[in-house]
DNA sequence: CGAATTTGACCGGCGC
DNA sequence: GCGCCGGTCAAATTCG
């Protein structure tokens, strides 16, 4: 064995979302206990613990260093019980009842524990807007937790790619730079103004945030290669 | 008052 | 052996 086949009980979720707030609902209530930063990443990496009982999974929220839409977080366990209380509604909207259009509301990519040092690197980072898909023009001033999965699991959820592939004949891919000085456009805002003022919540767009997330992420985790629980 | 969040310090592992 | 980086814990503070 070289190793390749361990018995891993620590499943690890990587999930790059696209979205100004970096505090995505999926559910579950987090305790965030630590936050550093890491070299390479002028945006610190927060760290978020499970606060059930017994649930020993860990969350970890870290921005793209050149590209502060993205969203990478990293699911470490599994929740051996249920959602304490969805805030959101049950009624998981209509239109979409598919991955595939999840994937192009906002680009988001799950690998399940890859022992490829290089996977942030080159094979994230996608056009995740900018294609036929846009948002409506909503992405940068909605503390909602406008959440939206895609799966894309290296072999698995190939498929869902050629669900939309015919659409897009070529994926063109962002410079993905290892690091840009300036690309701020000056419109983020969600980094840490909760406890002084400035509270502005437009929470009044009608029809901009599906929040089809619980019911998704679950799905995610059940796809898992480890069992629902461990 | 309780729970959650924040910030700093400490510890461990790895690299040089 | 020392330095650096990443990760976690703990105490204090704040908000609800």
């Amino acid at each position: 064995m070289s190793g390749a086949t361990r018995a891993i009980r620590e499943p690890r979720v990587v999930v790059q979302t696209t979205s100004e707030v970096d505090i995505l609902d999926d559910g579950y209530r987090w305790r965030k206990y630590g936050q550093k930063v890491v070299k390479g990443n002028p945006n610190p990496r927060s760290y978020y613990k499970c606060t059930s009982a017994g649930c020993t999974v860990r969350k970890h929220v870290e921005r793209a260093s050149h590209d502060l839409k993205s969203v990478i977080t990293t699911y470490e366990g599994k929740h051996n019980h249920d959602v304490p209380a969805a805030r959101n509604s049950s009624h998981v909207n209509s239109a979409t009842s598919n991955t595939a259009t999840a994937l192009a509301s906002s680009s988001v990519q799950t690998h399940a524990h890859r022992p490829e040092p290089s996977q942030l690197h080159n094979s994230m980072v996608r056009p995740t807007s900018f294609g036929p898909f846009t948002l409506p023009g909503r992405q940068q001033l909605g503390p909602s937790p406008g959440f939206s999965f895609g799966m894309n699991q290296p072999g698995l959820a190939n498929l869902a790619m050629a669900g939309l592939g015919p659409g897009q004949p070529k994926m063109p891919v962002l410079p993905l730079h290892p690091y840009m000085p300036h690309q701020r456009q000056g419109n983020e805002m969600g980094f840490r103004l909760s406890k002084g003022e400035a509270k502005m919540e437009p929470m009044s767009d009608p029809g901009l945030d599906l929040s089809n997330n619980t019911s998704v992420y679950q799905q995610l985790m059940s796809r898992l290669p480890l069992g629902p629980q461990m």
